[in-house]
DNA sequence: ACTTGAGGAATGAATATTCATTCCTTTTCC
DNA sequence: GGAAAAGGAATGAATATTCATTCCTCAAGT
């Protein structure tokens, strides 16, 4: 054994240790956004999955019962960041327009900082998992959804947003911008200070009385 | 031979000169989008598309080189499809707010009728394939696209449209229409005649200046 | 009018591949 | 030493694709 192979030994130990229970979910859980991000469900094979994470096959169902619950997981994962980065100043006692402004800044900053949960949650939304997920969301509302139909209760009474449906709301609020910031991250265009500032702004403008 | 089976011998034969080289690939065409609409593109194998398309497994192969081909040339039939509706009665000449509550009333009216093209498109869009051919669509604008440009083009001449980038003003304009279809199809709501031009109206409100 | 046979469309069983999942072995940790 | 964790080769089901064969049509020959 000479030097090279006794430090890539120590190298092994040392990451053995450091990847306990813990950090081997999160490795998995990381790496598998990355690929389902780039590549799709179905580019994501588990056998490249537990390769790239450097993890045995085996070993993602120590962690995971099969794919689909990784991927439902994964999924959970990013949404309870996303609420917790959205609740984190969420102006409750302002007025109706400045939760707006907030609500739309929130969703461009916090994806723009995390295209792979952008693309990840994008791929989820528009594929069978995703549909009966919305079906649940939209009858149920929780966390995110939940402000934004309190805000939109609020700005109906107080007759600043349009008589419209609460989905329709929520497609005229948040639909451009889902997607403008989706040619941000496919380098369609540059969202700078300004254009995110009238981005969310002309959404107000679409659902203000 | 009685009356019975000598009807059903002509009704094959009926069927086979009808079945030749077009009609087989229309069948194939027809019975995928269905498929795929409602199973996805990984939901529909081959073996069971050719099924229920009534032709044999190898039929498939001899319209289309294979399964991604035949993705991609349905979408293309649709998109085609969809362009030539646009075009049939665009009021070329009329002013910009004009063309604009054209455009979006067709894309509402087209696809709220033909919700498995949209299932389909939705589909195709959010996917590896969907990506790539964004990225030609909006570096190369063709068909439907290229008359949306045109229109841009004319509304920031006369100050009626806002100082945005092309993409921006896309997304704006069309993200909560499609939304709303989507939402209309899944039945989250139902778009009357009101609803979808306080839709297109909204949207209107969102790029005008 | 009837037969023949060439051309090519259609078939679907067989093949090759891909992939999620399992299971047994090895390693790690206490 | 033994329990828990990790590993990764082996498995078998699912799937796209191929290809040898059949079937159909129609034109040519008698």
């Amino acid at each position: 054994m000479n030097i090279h192979s006794f430090s890539f030994f120590l190298f092994l130990k040392k990451k053995n240790k450091i990847m306990s229970k813990i950090d081997k979910r999160e490795e998995i859980i990381k790496t598998a956004m990355e690929l389902i991000a780039e590549q799709g469900f179905h580019g994501t094979p588990m056998a490249l999955l537990s390769e790239k994470a450097g993890v045995g096959a085996g070993t993602i169902y120590r962690y995971f019962e099969n794919k689909d619950v990784l991927i439902k997981e994964l999924y959970n994962e990013i949404d309870k960041k996303f609420k917790a980065f959205l609740m984190e100043n969420y102006p409750h006692e302002r007025p109706v327009r400045e939760c707006f402004f907030y609500i739309g800044k929130c969703i461009i900053e916090y994806f723009i900082n995390k295209p792979l949960d952008f693309r990840y949650t994008e791929q989820f939304h528009n594929s069978p998992y995703g549909i009966e997920f919305r079906r649940n969301k939209l009858i149920n509302l929780t966390g995110e959804d939940y402000f934004c139909r309190i805000l939109f209760e609020k700005g109906r009474e107080q007759q600043v947003i349009k008589t419209i449906p609460l989905v329709i709301f929520f497609d005229l609020a948040f639909a451009p911008i889902i997607w403008a910031v989706r040619d941000h991250i496919l380098g369609f265009v540059t969202l700078d200070e300004d254009l995110k500032m009238q981005i969310v702004s002309s959404c107000w403008d679409s659902v203000k009385m």
